[in-house]
RNA sequence: GUCCCCAUCGUCUAGUGGUUAGGACAUCACUCUUUCAAGGUGACGACAUGGGUUCGACUCCCAUUGGGGACGCCA
C-alpha cells in the first residue's frame, strides 16, 4: 500500500462553481493531502452547447480562493478525444460495444452492459451492489463522435493513473458502468467513494432556488475563505473531538473517507455566517485588511489609497458586529460617507429633546478643543460634561449617537467617534444645533 | 414506477452493546453594558416505527415508514 495516491476534480464549465462542486473539491483536496499524494484538476468540456465562457473563470477562481491547489492540469478532456473514439473501436471490435444509427445522423456506439451484477466497496458506503439489468446498454460516441460521460470519465481516470474517485452520491449509478468499462478495457480499477450531496434547507439537492450557492457569491460578499472552508470541512465530516474551529492544517491531518458521513448535509447559512463571524473576531488582520479594502473599494466607500492603520481601527470597531465584511456598508456608512442620513425614528426619540442644542454647543467646543483625539479623552469630556449639566451619561450619549452617525445603534460612541476624526464629529454635531 | 443510498435535538454532528445520549448553530432567558452586537451563565430540544438477536440495545439483523439520488447521444 506504498502506492501513491491520485484524485481528481473534474467539473464540467456549465455553470459557476456551487457549493456542491467545491466541497466536492474540497474532499479531494483534503484526501490528497493527507495521503502526500497529488491533486488533479480535470475540465470536462465535452459537452460545447453546455459550456459557458464565464464557468471556467468561476471554477478555478473559487478553487484558489478556497486555497485548493492543483498539482497537474488543468487538463481539458476535449482534447483527448481522439483517445476517447479510439477505444469506443477497441470496444466495437471486441465486441463489447456496437454500432447503431445515431440520433441526429452518423453512427454512435453503444456499450453492451454484460449481464449479472457488479458490486464494488465504496470508501463511504461500503458495499454496494447493483444488478446490471437495472443499468442497461448506454451510449459511449454519440452520432457526431463525440464521447459521452462515462467513456470520457474512464478512458481520462485511467490514462491520468486515479488511484481514487471521489464524487458525490450522484454518480453511484454510474459506478458500475465504469467499472464494466474498466474491465472491457483492461484497465485497472481505482477505488471509489461518493459523498452525500449537500442539500437545501427543504431536505431536496441544493441548488439555484435555495439561494446563494455559487462560491463566487460569498467571495463577493467579503467571507473569508478559511471560515468557509473550514465550515464545508464540517458538513459531512467531523474531526471528532467537540470543535468546530479547526486547522486546514488539522483538518488536513484528520482527514479520513472513513469518518465521512453517509446522510445528505443540509447547508446552513446560518452557521456559516456565524463561522465566519467568529474568524472575524478573532481577526487574522492581514488578510482581513485586504479582503476589506477591496470590498469597501468596490462599493466605492474608499477612493483612493487605504490608510490601512485607519482601517484596522475600523474593523475592530466592528469585527464582533459583523458576519461578513459587505455588512459594512450598511452599519458603517457613517465613517465612509461625507453625508448622513438620520434615521427619523431616532430623531424623534434622541434629537428632539430641549436640552439638546444647548449641549451639543458645548459638547461641539470641548471636543473641538481636543488635541488627543482617542475615546479615553472623548470619554472624559462626555461624562463631564453630562454630569456638569446634571443628566445622566446616556442623556448625552444616545442624542451624541445619533448625531454623529445618524442612527440609535453603532459600535461604542467613544471609539466610534476617535475613528471617525474630529472634524466629522463636530460638523455633524454643529448641524444638530441651528 | 424501477433501482441505489440514507435515517441521533429544527440544523451540523459525537457516540461503535451497559452514557444523566455529549458539543456547535439557531431559539429563549439571565448577566455585562452608553445603544446594538460580542462575551459569560443557563434553559429548551433527538436516538422514525415495529419485530427480532442479547442478561442488556441509539449502537447488530430484518421489515415498515420517511427522505434523497439515479434512471439522457448532460456531466
Amino acid at each position: 500500500m506504498s502506492e501513491k495516491v491520485r484524485v481528481r476534480f473534474a467539473p464540467s464549465p456549465t455553470g459557476y462553481l456551487h457549493i456542491g462542486g467545491a466541497r466536492t473539491a474540497l474532499f479531494n483536496w483534503l484526501f490528497a493531502r493527507h495521503k502526500k499524494g497529488q491533486f488533479i484538476l480535470r475540465i470536462e468540456d465535452t459537452d460545447r452547447e453546455r459550456a459557458q465562457p464565464k464557468a471556467l473563470d468561476s471554477i478555478i477562481g473559487g478553487l484558489k480562493w478556497l486555497g485548493l491547489d492543483w498539482d497537474e492540469g488543468p487538463f481539458y478532456q476535449s482534447k483527448f478525444i481522439e483517445k476517447h473514439r479510439h477505444f469506443a473501436q477497441v470496444l466495437v471490435e471486441k465486441g463489447k460495444a456496437r454500432r447503431i444509427p445515431g440520433k441526429e445522423g452518423g453512427d454512435a456506439v453503444e456499450f453492451l452492459m454484460p449481464p449479472g451484477e457488479t458490486r464494488f466497496d465504496d470508501l463511504v458506503h461500503g458495499k454496494i451492489k447493483i444488478d446490471n439489468q437495472e443499468l442497461g446498454n448506454f451510449v459511449i460516441l454519440r452520432g457526431d463522435q463525440t464521447p459521452t460521460y462515462n467513456l470520457a470519465c474512464v478512458v481520462d481516470d485511467a490514462f491520468l493513473s486515479i488511484t481514487d474517485v471521489i464524487r458525490g452520491d450522484d454518480h453511484v449509478s454510474n459506478t458500475p458502468k465504469q467499472i464494466a468499462l474498466y474491465q472491457a478495457l483492461d484497465f485497472s480499477l481505482p477505488r471509489f467513494a461518493h459523498l452525500p450531496l449537500i442539500l437545501g434547507a427543504d431536505g431536496s439537492r441544493l441548488s439555484k432556488r435555495h439561494g446563494a450557492t455559487a462560491l463566487d457569491f460569498y467571495q463577493e460578499k467579503g467571507y473569508l475563505p478559511e471560515a468557509v472552508l473550514n465550515y464545508l470541512a464540517l458538513l459531512g465530516w467531523s474531526p471528532k473531538d467537540n470543535r468546530e474551529k479547526v486547522s486546514v492544517g488539522e483538518i488536513i491531518e484528520k482527514f479520513s473517507l472513513e469518518g465521512v458521513g453517509k446522510k445528505g448535509a443540509i447547508f446552513d447559512s446560518e452557521k456559516l455566517n456565524w463561522m465566519n463571524g467568529t474568524y472575524l473576531a478573532e481577526g487574522n488582520s492581514e488578510k482581513m485588511l485586504e479582503i476589506a479594502a477591496q470590498y469597501l473599494k468596490s462599493i466605492g466607500y474608499i477612493k483612493d489609497e487605504v490608510n490601512p492603520e485607519w482601517l484596522k481601527k475600523v474593523l475592530n470597531l466592528f469585527k464582533t458586529r459583523i458576519k461578513y465584511i459587505a455588512q459594512l456598508k450598511e452599519q458603517a456608512d457613517f465613517l465612509f460617507l461625507d453625508e448622513i442620513k438620520i434615521d427619523a425614528g431616532a430623531e424623534e426619540k434622541f434629537l428632539k429633546r430641549d436640552y439638546i442644542p444647548g449641549m451639543f454647543k458645548q459638547l461641539r467646543e470641548r471636543l473641538g478643543e481636543l488635541e488627543v483625539f482617542e475615546a479615553g479623552e472623548i470619554e472624559e469630556i462626555c461624562r463631564g460634561l453630562a454630569k456638569e449639566l446634571g443628566v445622566k451619561s446616556g442623556d448625552l450619549i444616545h442624542p451624541a449617537r445619533v448625531a454623529v452617525t445618524g442612527r440609535a445603534v453603532s459600535p461604542g460612541l467613544f471609539e466610534t467617534m476617535a475613528v471617525m476624526g474630529k472634524e466629522k464629529c463636530v460638523k455633524r454635531l454643529e448641524k444638530q444645533i441651528i
